[in-house]
DNA sequence: CGAATCGTTGATTCAACTCAACGCGAGTGG
DNA sequence: CCACTCGCGTTGAGTTGAATCAACGATTCG
């Protein structure tokens, strides 16, 4: 089903807003792109590695994450989006997608031709510039990402991914950082910190034990922020909010 | 100096036609960007975390790498580049630079203004998409850093970086993928695997009395592809050459 | 030649993995 | 309504891959 101006995409909207600046034509533009909106059940794939992806996809609510397989049979997650990400601008110019993107609890997105995007992207630079810097801050996610993997202990690089979903959260505006529902299992958890499961349930307990976060079956709270960070040695610059 | 259709940007307008077809226009278009040449040395920093970036960067020789430093002094490089390599256009639309680039050895680039750059983006819709294109590459990329940290042992990892730049030199016509030149200290490959410089030697050692690298001072040689592709678990697909 | 940097190797330690068992709650079906 | 299964979380015991600590070679360069 094909809108125009519809109210969902408001968020998306919003979102190309946050960092930056829209006059009113071009965010009416941006809301009179035609999409579809489309709901996923927990575990179902929106693309899988090899596919040809067409659309571009904005969160409106749920978890997704995307992952990649290695040789032995393990995989990797490399990035967990939630509502008001897009999802796949980096698979917009690129024809084969490198890696998988699954829903982990169910979703709603809205999706929009990639061809559409590039369009508007194009016709008018402030939209394009929004739509690449999503892109961008992204990739420094990405960056961080190799360096928590990489350069810390799994105590450091389990809060470092803890710190860095609190920040994402409050500025979606989707709720204070201090308590957020998590609905991962311990071994997606171990899948996007290159850990085991069992390792991050132990970690998990050194950090409540210590007073830093507070759990309860599949939600998580932070009960020391401040603490938290240090640990985590986590900052927020490279998600470039500001 | 600024130049007007340089022959300095020849091997970026041939980079951006890679995978990005420019027809005559914009391919002139690109050579007459107004740039300015630079050399750096070895360890000299292009930009450092916090900076404000004003300039995009083309590799025209040396090695330059990109790298972040985590709470406990220890750092983790993020992105190894060659000539034929943009190394800053992540930065062109976010004000502050997240992480340090720094020439690996003596490196000479071409600069343009990031204004420049996102002026022809916007005029041109095919050398926006080939720019963009290439910061999504690059992206993908670090997807595949973070699982190649984040799953694979030491000796696979190890192996992939290698066909990693093997393949991106040959890609980038720097010559066959089987010998190639790659002039960091055993430390600084630790940094770019998540490794100690230590196990960097066992590791490389093991390769090489396994058959599958030769070494010489700070060059290696693949002695077998197909059995050092098998030990990376590289495919590359990743790199989205073709 | 001396200093500095980097590579190499051995001995030891440790963080994280593996293997295994058990608990627990949510479904489900007899 | 209970027994059963199934997925996930938890915990312990033992193993291992990589880190650490330390010493010594090799190469380069002033």
């Amino acid at each position: 089903m094909a809108h125009t101006g519809s109210i969902l995409l408001a968020p998306m909207a919003k979102r190309l807003g946050r960092t930056s600046a829209l006059n009113p034509a071009e965010c009416d533009a941006v809301l009179a792109m035609p999409h579809i909106v489309r709901d996923y059940e927990a575990g179902q794939y929106l693309l899988r590695e090899g596919d040809r992806p067409k659309y571009c996809s904005f969160m409106l609510s749920g978890f997704i994450y995307r992952h990649k397989f290695v040789g032995d049979g393990g995989r990797q997650i490399v990035s967990i989006h939630i509502p008001g990400d897009f999802i796949d601008l980096q698979n917009m110019l690129l024809d084969v997608a490198d890696h998988n993107i699954q829903a982990l609890t169910g979703a709603t997105v809205v999706q929009i031709e990639s061809e559409v995007v590039a369009a508007h992207s194009f016709a008018k630079p402030a939209i394009g510039r929004a739509f690449w810097r999503e892109s961008l801050v992204e990739a420094s996610i990405f960056r961080e990402w190799v360096a928590n993997i990489g350069r810390r202990d799994a105590r450091s690089r389990t809060a470092h991914l803890l710190c860095e979903l609190a920040t994402r959260r409050e500025a979606a505006g989707l709720g204070a950082r201090d308590t957020f529902e998590l609905p991962m299992t311990q071994e997606q958890l171990g899948d996007a910190l290159g850990l085991t499961a069992v390792h991050v349930n132990r970690t998990l307990k050194a950090l409540h034990d210590e007073g830093l976060i507070t759990r309860s079956k599949r939600s998580v709270s932070v009960a020391n922020w401040g603490l938290l960070r240090d640990a985590a040695d986590f900052t927020s610059g490279y998600l470039h909010l500001g």
